[in-house]
DNA sequence: AACTATTTATAAGA
DNA sequence: TTCTTATAAATAGTT
């Protein structure tokens, strides 16, 4: 049916493969659309190219949706239901296991025990047990870590607030004591002086890099 | 493509619409098997005749309900998304609810603690104590409830027992002192001496109805 | 996309 | 239905 016989095998050139898909599903649609015609019959011709490329045909005054249901009422397969009773299979065992975790947890949470005999209570009292214990380990690291995060920005504070202090008092020197008494108050050199003079004035500073810091409010248990 | 040319339109006569029928159907069928090799596509071609009789080709490696929902995915259509899609969405929901459960059992197992602030862990660790206490409580009360099954099986069986010994032992009675000595044996008032009787032969047996009962085997933890 | 030599499909007849 | 065969139709390779 051509300039030469072909052989029915996957054309291999890409191009030609596209070529002859174009034709030949030109001319297997007009052979549905006639066979609709000639025949009376009720065709649906749905394609894919290897390019994924969808094409399709079905005879008039059917939908593809009555040509599936048509299908399925005559040859007796339901096309989904397999697809839907697994589903179905899976959200029961989902349910299943669902209703198992509530049940551990009410136990885990002291309800629910009824059930349970002496052994399967030691064996659920030994894991609470040492699942207090991974607790409270968590706990103490975390309110440690925390304790520590608060020194920290304590102890920045406190530097910042000193520095602070030390340049409002150089200031102060700088006019207060115009007279050239200490004129070399502007260079760092003075602030131990300027440390002393305001905390005679302050008494309440109080410098301390290690020391305990109060209550973080976070009891101990 | 035939020894007339004819025109595409309804065949009246019956029968030549059926001949027709066949021939085009064979001649469709072998078109759409050269196409799925030839040009590594996918076909689905579906029939129905005027007197309805059915006939399908699809290409190898894809079933009707493959090439079904392929054809769902590439048109956008959904032919049963409202049975399909409500389970899914309860599916989702409950996998996502058996997530949490998961996870918040592995908490009470002192796993997947990293991301539990103080206030959390402080919460666990006394919901996890008073379960802890209920657990024991229920322990202690299952272990008191099978002590004293225990103590009442044990009670039973002595009571049975010494029946036994009471009744042996007037058969005994009957026998070696047939004399008439105890002919009133058979009633139970000889019970206590009958008993008196036996305890010199057999110093083990005590009688105790309150007593302690040895180990059973439960650490009390 | 068009052409056309050839192959293929099939209408009519058996 | 199936076979035959003359002829229409489809299409492979080419432009």
């Amino acid at each position: 049916m051509g300039r030469g016989k072909i052989e029915i095998k996957r054309i291999e050139n890409a191009t030609n493969r596209q070529v002859t898909y174009s034709k030949r599903r030109n001319g297997i649609f007009k052979k549905a659309q006639e066979l609709t015609v000639l025949c009376d019959a009720k065709v649906s011709l749905i394609m894919f190219s290897s390019t994924g490329k969808f094409h399709e045909f079905i005879s008039p005054n059917i939908s593809t949706k009555a040509f599936f249901d048509l299908y399925q009422k005559t040859t007796g397969t339901d096309l989904w239901i397999s697809h839907y009773e697994k589903m179905q299979e899976n959200y029961r065992r989902l349910k299943e296991i669902n209703k198992k975790l509530r049940r551990e947890i009410r136990q885990r949470m002291g309800g629910d025990l009824d059930d349970l005999n002496i052994k399967e209570l030691q064996a659920l009292e030994a894991k609470m047990d040492s699942s207090l214990v991974a607790i409270r380990d968590r706990k103490y690291h975390v309110i440690k870590t925390q304790t520590d995060t608060h020194k920290k920005k304590v102890r920045n504070l406190e530097e910042r607030h000193a520095n602070l202090v030390f340049d409002l008092l150089d200031q102060q020197n700088g006019i207060v004591e115009s007279e050239g008494y200490y004129n070399e108050a502007a260079n760092g050199a003075s602030n131990l002086h300027a440390l002393r003079l305001y905390q005679i004035h302050h008494p309440n500073l109080v410098l301390q890099h290690g020391g305990r810091f109060g209550s973080n409010d976070l009891r101990l248990a």
